[in-house]
DNA sequence: TTGTAAGCGTTATCAC
DNA sequence: GTGATAACGCTTACAA
């Protein structure tokens, strides 16, 4: 901690210019060599560093990029924020953390503090995603783009996953791997990705042939390592399945987690896949197939498309569709 | 994204009252019930939301609080994140984030760039602590909280685990589950947490009466999965060990990894210890036995450290200091 | 208690 | 290209 600061005014009257000429100098504005020669070096001599506050109250722009998800915790969300993070840090700019526990109230409590300026922009993923969302995005000061599922109505980016596509091609490489009893472990069916990657689950199911059995659905409260451990004990009460797909690397971890608490080898006798393919794959016994959906691709693209549109608010609104890709491990290997 | 914000001051026309009235019945401080209930009345009908710039500019508090880590992907910072974020929240406040990839530079980059005045505080993770750190925080303007070693010339509040002990503690355990030959595969030691760790599981030998050999030690060039799957493997092309102890959990998930590859059994060939206790020990196979280094709490602490700081900036420099306890699962039961 | 008015430190808009 | 000067939107003395 330490004591008074240095302003533009020191700056100015240091150098023997005028504060609108000292503000010019630091900011790249054309000026004459002597002149930015004197600034540059009484600001440095001062130790002189901009405020903040004061540069963005007139000049309109924070320099900060807002990023709400559902939880920190989540390694797929920690992949996008260190992807943003790259995008935000190449642009001079900060990265303003939210963590929102999947509540949709505290997503619209965030879009709403837009209005507070704190931000110039925001990337919001949420899971359920409503019209509430689109009515309060309409009112956003600043621009957001939506990681998810593209709204209808909403004049916003938007950057989309193939969740469904990937989750068909999943059961479709196990039903190839000589699986006939392929069961399904998703988080809560009301949300975005819980809707879509069932779709898939029930697409890839028609595309092998292979009959629905309500027996081999079960969801977790959550998309979480527990639910997915509860949700897989459930499942092996019934008639066993020889493959388990689930609908992130979270609950697919808990699956192998029950699976190796009832003694049942993976992949001999029971396959299992997962989706994110997040860094928990290659840390998980044994390592885990999973359906990538490109989260950092996702979260780097919508950084991008941020940037863009805070640099040019009136361009039309774009939507990137990230493709999705098996990308197959020992925990899918042949049967035993 | 829409047109023209109302400010303070269409409130005030609205509601009938001065700026400064608007301003001090938003601002909860003591008004008349009348102009009270005119003015935030006034203020719901225009959907009034104070700018932060201008709020900050003048009362010189941002609102926000800064985290600088070195790796968001690290789980341990991932909770830490999520305890910060807990009581910035119950402040109203809001996180800005910082990975430094462990960078020195990078962290007195972001040291420095408090002098722009964006924060109002710091929580500083850093895994090399030198003078230039000391140097530099001396310059904030803000505080600053250390997570790390109590800094010596430093009036800075610091939080501190107690790895040594703690290393020394597993070690201990180990010998006392009847390992005899326990390796230590370290990160980088010249890191803080390095040099504490190495000392403790010197420590733990000479406690119980075991000899230091070289050929049980190898570091990884980082605190990480894949270094500790490499270090491991070159640990077991010599004799082979009964008990390792890892600096961290990411590098007993490389070391799990090795194993396998290696078909040893864990814990009844080799025992595994990992450090951190992180939400990694319950996800890998087998469980993996870690000491707590209370990680969510020493970021908590210093998150509060912080905030009381903030608000009473000239009270005395405080360390904290968070004992460590070793949490016991699967991966270090009975040899076989 | 309330209103008046003076900034907070910058950047943007003018004439020059 | 440069220098006055007026905002930016708010908080806080100070006087009423």
């Amino acid at each position: 901690m330490a004591d008074k600061r240095p302003t533009i005014t020191t700056v100015a009257n240091l150098a023997n210019v005028s504060v609108a000429s000292a503000s010019r100098a630091l900011n790249g504005i054309k000026t004459t060599p002597d002149v930015y020669e004197r600034v540059t070096e009484a600001a440095e001599r001062v130790g002189y560093v901009p405020n903040a506050a004061a540069s963005s109250l007139r000049s309109r722009r924070t320099g900060q990029i807002a990023f709400a998800m559902p939880d920190v915790a989540n390694p797929i969300y920690t992949a996008m924020v260190a992807s943003i993070q790259e995008v935000v840090r190449a642009g001079g700019m900060r990265l303003v953390l939210h963590s929102t526990g999947g509540d949709v109230d505290e997503e619209l409590a965030i879009v709403r503090d837009l209005r507070r300026r704190f931000a110039d922009g925001l990337i919001l993923v949420s899971l359920r995603l409503s019209d509430d969302h689109v009515a309060e995005l309409g009112r956003s000061p600043v621009p957001v783009v939506v990681i998810g599922r593209a709204l209808r109505g909403a004049r916003v980016d938007t950057v989309q996953a193939d969740s469904r596509r990937g989750a068909a091609e999943a059961v479709r490489h196990l039903h190839a791997s000589g699986r006939r009893r392929i069961a399904f472990v998703n988080g809560p069916l009301e949300t975005v990705p819980g809707a879509q990657r069932h779709e898939g689950y029930v697409d890839g199911l028609r595309a092998t042939g292979l009959a629905l059995e309500e027996s081999l659905l079960e969801t977790g409260e959550d998309f979480m390592v527990e639910p997915g451990r509860a949700a897989t004990a459930r499942l092996l009460q019934r008639e066993r399945p020889d493959a388990i797909l689930c609908a992130n690397d979270l609950l697919a971890t808990g699956a192998l987690s029950a699976l190796h608490d009832s003694g049942l080898a993976v992949p001999g006798e029971v396959a299992v896949v997962g989706m994110d393919n997040s860094a928990l794959c290659d840390v998980v016994y044994p390592r885990l197939t999973s359906v990538d959906l490109g989260a950092a691709r996702r979260a780097q693209a919508a950084a991008e498309l941020l940037v863009k549109r805070i640099e040019q608010p009136t361009r039309r609104a774009r939507t990137i569709d990230v493709p999705a890709a098996l990308v197959v491990r020992e925990s899918c290997g042949a049967a035993a």
